[in-house]
DNA sequence: TTGAAAGCGCTACCAG
DNA sequence: CTGGTAGCGCTTTCAA
């Protein structure tokens, strides 16, 4: 592999020349216009191609950035999860990045002279802390869900347009006339969430209505949804029952199926998060439908816009806007 | 952060004598066991670690090897796939090495020099070939599908396995009375597997039944499965269906639903790939398990294994053995 | 047994 | 505007 003193030499300058020329627009360089046309044209005639870790290890920068996402299969065993390391992986491709994947079996930390920066993907078991902690002592790190010492912090304001969505959702339902409606909040470690609850009820609120909300709460993470076996077994059944995704959406239909019960016919089910492109499980999912790309995208853009300058506190990402997809699960209640 | 020559001045030893200390065994240094001692008393204090780049400047070796993933939001959202690469990943962390992701969309191909060897994960397409044969020139790389010149190939007689799976299934159904079955069988890019549906048809022959096989051929990879909608139709509908996976069962399940028949009580499903630990969908199904861990993991030792010494010509890797797991969603045929 | 020194390939500075 | 040169931190060889 040819090296950048082959090119200096074949093209008769110093190392230092063709360094240049490499890497500063045709004004910037040091160099005659000629001159750079010639060493470019030996550059393509040898195929030479900078050694990156010759360079990394000069300029300290290695553009590369880590993602960790503690243990591996768990965390891609959840497809938002998994996609949405495939979205940060193609934003930082995209901008010239490298990624390196790191789960939590690291015998010692990680090392930050391998590394330009690292998002944290997961919750960071205690015991991980610190070493994220004294990784984010040398590099920028971004963290997503846990609170680490040093680390930017990410700013999304999901609740917002969840909050927004949900309010479209139970409009839309109310409107339809369902008034007996189940529906699931997520319950995270610290405790449940109860936007969605609060959405409907309000929207109820301002439209003079007296709904009968069933509400309950499960855990997101772990795609393991007991609480849509209750759904399915309430008697007399919900006329409509609002899942957290498309995942709980079918589990549940599955549930009421069991029990004799049609989807939209004789309960109506609402996707809390629906995706477009995902297998074809009939019937279609009504919901709340939004494109993460650009979200997740935005943010390993902002991330990598962060690295060569001094790190901020936080970075806030502008949360992608839930739409309302009309498609086949939902129906007006059934007159009994 | 310490240098080499720090921990040199620091224990009154030169250079040499510290790199020596820290890569070989306590007799194979060349270095009296007190000095030893010193040097590794004053790493420790001083929380030395190698600078991983200039070691690999120097040795050529970077313990670093590259996943190539094609288009990543594609090839993770099937969640077999996505977990496949987090059991790689995994194993690689665990024998000391990085992983490092690739995605189609390279400028130029990947660098050589930043890896010690590459996995392809996927089909490459046809543009890509060139890109990964030039790769294959520098550096072990190992395919999994696509069959590249210069490149180690995977060898997996996963064949072998699924056809006895098959069988076990086969007898099994035939045992609970059914003998007309749906099968489906994948669709390959270069055409149709017929595995599933030979090993029924020889099952049949050897216990001299003759069951109505309706076969049907799915692409398994993009998740869409147009032929579960086609079975749901059948008139009369089969007694019992051999589903793909766990996905393919769901969807059939699903599409049966609609038309009013229950699982098992009307249909049974056998799901042909399934997991014990996917999330709860109702009925729990009954179909073939196996454990991928071990598969996985083991390609990813050889690999490794194979990454100092002379390149073979393929990795031969023991696959998973299909054990049928019997849940609910089989039971005999109903007497109509 | 130990130490000194020559690179790996590149970047960046500093004289000319 | 150009070319020489001093490292980046490590490994490895060779001489003492």
């Amino acid at each position: 592999m040819p090296t950048l003193a082959d090119v200096a030499s074949r093209s008769g300058v110093s190392k230092g020349a063709v360094s240049s020329v490499l890497r500063n627009a045709p004004g910037q360089d040091g160099v005659s216009a000629e001159t750079r046309q010639r060493i470019l044209h030996v550059v393509r005639e040898l195929g030479y191609r900078p050694h990156p870790l010759a360079a990394s290890l000069r300029t300290r920068r290695t553009r590369t950035i880590g993602l960790v996402v503690g243990e591996p299969e768990s965390f891609l065993r959840h497809p938002n999860q998994a996609l949405m390391m495939g979205r940060l992986l193609k934003q930082a491709s995209e901008m010239g990045y490298r990624v390196t994947l790191m789960d939590d079996a690291w015998q010692d930390s990680p090392d930050p002279r391998l590394l330009d920066g690292c998002a944290v993907l997961t919750w960071v078991p205690s015991a991980g802390i610190a070493q994220v902690e004294r990784l984010a002592a040398e590099i920028p790190v971004v963290s997503l869900y846990s609170r680490i010492r040093g680390a930017v912090q990410v700013v999304m304001d999901e609740g917002t347009m969840l909050r927004r969505g949900m309010r479209e959702g139970a409009a839309w339902l109310y409107g339809l006339g369902h008034r007996r409606i189940a529906l699931v909040d997520v319950n995270h470690p610290k405790g449940p969430d109860t936007l969605r609850k609060d959405a409907f009820a309000e929207v109820a609120r301002e439209q003079g209505i007296l709904p009968e909300l069933l509400c309950y709460a499960d855990r997101w993470q772990e795609r393991l949804y007991p609480t849509a076996a209750e759904i399915a077994q309430l008697d007399p059944p919900p006329t409509a029952a609002v899942a957290l995704d498309d995942d709980y959406a079918r589990a549940l239909i599955a549930h009421l199926a069991r029990r004799g019960l049609r989807v939209p016919e004789d309960v109506s089910v609402f996707s809390g998060n629906t995706q477009q492109d995902s297998f074809q499980t009939p019937p279609a999912l009504t919901g709340l439908a939004r494109d993460l790309t650009a979200q997740w995208g935005e943010l390993m853009r902002r991330f990598i816009g962060l690295l060569g300058n001094d790190p901020a506190e936080e970075i806030v990402v502008p949360p992608a806007e839930f739409t309302l997809v009309v498609r086949e699960s939902c129906a007006p209640p059934r007159a009994r």
